[in-house]
DNA sequence: TTGAAAGCGCTAACAA
DNA sequence: TTGTTAGCGCTTTCAA
């Protein structure tokens, strides 16, 4: 591997001209720049970020903090941060929380020793002590996505209107003569996210006087394994819903397959709607009703963001909420199921 | 930030003393030992990874390329490898190629940029010259994961048994009476997985005297959009296909997208099946014929690889195939339609 | 067993 | 406009 030293020496000059010449320094002669191009063509230089970003103190690199990847929401979400800020010339350092709220704080600290120049951060727990306190002292710039954190008030966030979406969603189900929801969730109260489509929901259910037992809201990890389960748990009810809304994608998955393998069918057999729009959500036959959202849109503001506080153009912290769009399909068109759908044995 | 120098000031020691308890260098006295991890704790240190990867030439970092993230098979394996590089200390510098071949090249020249101490690699065209030039001459052991790269002999591979998985897919359908079958690829030949399924595909219809129609097999680049068009040229041919097989994840999206627009029911009016078993497949309705594999076990095994050739373990490159399994499904389950599925004025 | 010193490759401040 | 010098924070000789 070519050093600068070796570029410099082939080009005749000093070290230091080549970084000028390469970092486009105004005032470098014509004569000069040509012979350092040359010479970097020639040894193939490229130079090394750890050596540079010891010295200039920044890496070239952001860290982004996600909850699990394999939910295509945050898939996505990766996808077009990576493809945006690799555009500013920033890399992407992920880490993955893996639903465990201890491997966010981890992720925090490490990323910081990686001296990244700013976070984008998902977590799977927000509220945690460490987790915050972490945040909070970051020396480098912060953007939250769909998350918000106490007492990091230098964070720019961006969410999504969750509350509305939900509570519209959920109104559409009442409309078509639900009273017994199911509810899946991740843990409660842990994002911000969870949190407004949370209030979204309870609010729409008020506002016609309604009060679900608390049996309905099934919140446990954002598994395909525990969604699967939380859906066994309601259709075993000895009154169960007739209509199921499931937050995260992965517990939509998990969702599917008990109705699947119990052979209750979407749609007719039960109500189904979905918090995002995953590929499977209008796939699905019958289609799912769910809440979409224009994830590009998402993640390049949330690059935006932390670009502009790098660069200094922004000097405060900004909120943006992003809209979200009901799509009404299939899964939730048919008329209420007139009899409550009976506990089945083959259950698993 | 504290630095070692302010751990060494406050314990009262030499900088070097600092770094030899926390590496955990055997000739170390108890006591110090002691007031190092005292002022370590008080000062809340921890080391700068740039600087430390600047001295020793080698960073802790692993660079991962994936030809798209938004794959739900890449996503999975994505998370599989960061988790299992994680307890390595290893983190991921993750490039996404986006299905951009010119971005598979420089995502290998930014990590090296980075100096990662190893590369896992699956690109989107390993038959491009600068990329097998790239790859060829890294300074760090490579692990190509479903790709082989003509002359970068020392890199191990791990892969799946494509060729016989799809051959076995394909005897499927032909045994169960098709004879028009569409194919939907990626580009063709740019990748090994891609090449050894055609193989597979190919080596089933010959077996039976079968030669198909050029325009049945469709390649582009892989995404739902193009899997869209691919299979609305299928649907739009004069004797179209009566089964087809969707390679890549992403095309499978888009053909069931199509054939949902068009009113075309899986399973009876066409069948259809995949080659890889995305949740998608399985939730379906009807359920999709897949092949599976287990995606834990991929990503484990090309971690462990790279971890053993960096700790010296393992010298000599190696290749390791990986079982592929049938799993048939109701998609494919039906007679054949008795009539060719008519061109639909309706498409789009 | 511990410390002093050198240097990884780069860039920024200062001089010329 | 260009070169010289110093030093980012760490680890690794080498010496004591």
């Amino acid at each position: 591997m070519a050093t600068i030293k070796d570029v410099a020496a082939l080009a005749g000059v000093a070290p230091a001209s080549v970084t000028r010449v390469l970092s486009g320094h105004p005032n470098v002669s014509p004569r000069l720049r040509e012979r350092v191009l040359e010479a970097v063509r020639e040894s193939g230089y490229k130079p090394d970020l750890l050596a540079a970003g010891l010295r200039r103190g920044s890496s070239r690199t952001i860290g982004v903090i996600v909850s699990d990847i394999i939910n295509p929401l945050l898939a996505e979400v990766v996808d077009a941060l990576e493809v945006k800020l690799r555009a500013h010339d920033y890399s992407v350092l992920l880490a993955n929380s893996h639903g465990d709220p201890a491997r966010d704080v981890e992720a925090v600290s490490l990323l910081r020793q990686h001296r990244t120049d700013g976070l984008i951060v998902m977590v799977v727990d927000e509220t945690r002590a460490e987790l915050k306190e972490a945040l909070r002292t970051s020396p480098v710039p912060v953007v939250l996505l769909d998350r918000t954190v106490e007492g990091c008030d230098d964070a720019s966030v961006v969410t999504s209107d969750h509350r509305r979406g939900t509570r519209e969603l959920t109104r559409h189900l009442l409309d078509a003569g639900h009273e017994r929801i199911g509810y899946l969730t991740g843990p409660l109260g842990t994002t911000y996210a969870g949190r407004e489509r949370m209030a979204g929901f309870l609010a729409a259910l008020h506002e016609r006087g309604l009060e679900l037992p608390e049996r309905y809201i099934q919140s446990s990890r954002a598994t395909p394994e525990f969604g699967q389960r939380a859906t066994a748990a309601l259709l075993d009810d000895p009154e169960p819903p007739t209509a199921i809304v499931a937050g995260p994608n992965p517990m939509l998955v998990g969702m599917l397959r008990e109705l699947q393998e119990r052979g209750v069918m979407v749609g007719t057999g039960i109500a189904v709607a979905c918090l995002d729009d995953p590929p499977i959500a209008f796939l699905h036959n019958p289609a799912i009703t769910a809440l979409s959202r224009d994830i590009g849109e998402m993640a390049d503001t949330a690059a935006s963001l932390l670009v502009a506080t790098l660069s200094g153009e922004m000097r405060q912290p900004r909120t943006v909420v992003l809209p979200m769009h009901l799509r009404r399909r299939a899964s939730t068109a048919a008329p209420v199921p007139a009899a409550p759908v009976a506990p089945s044995a083959t259950s698993r």
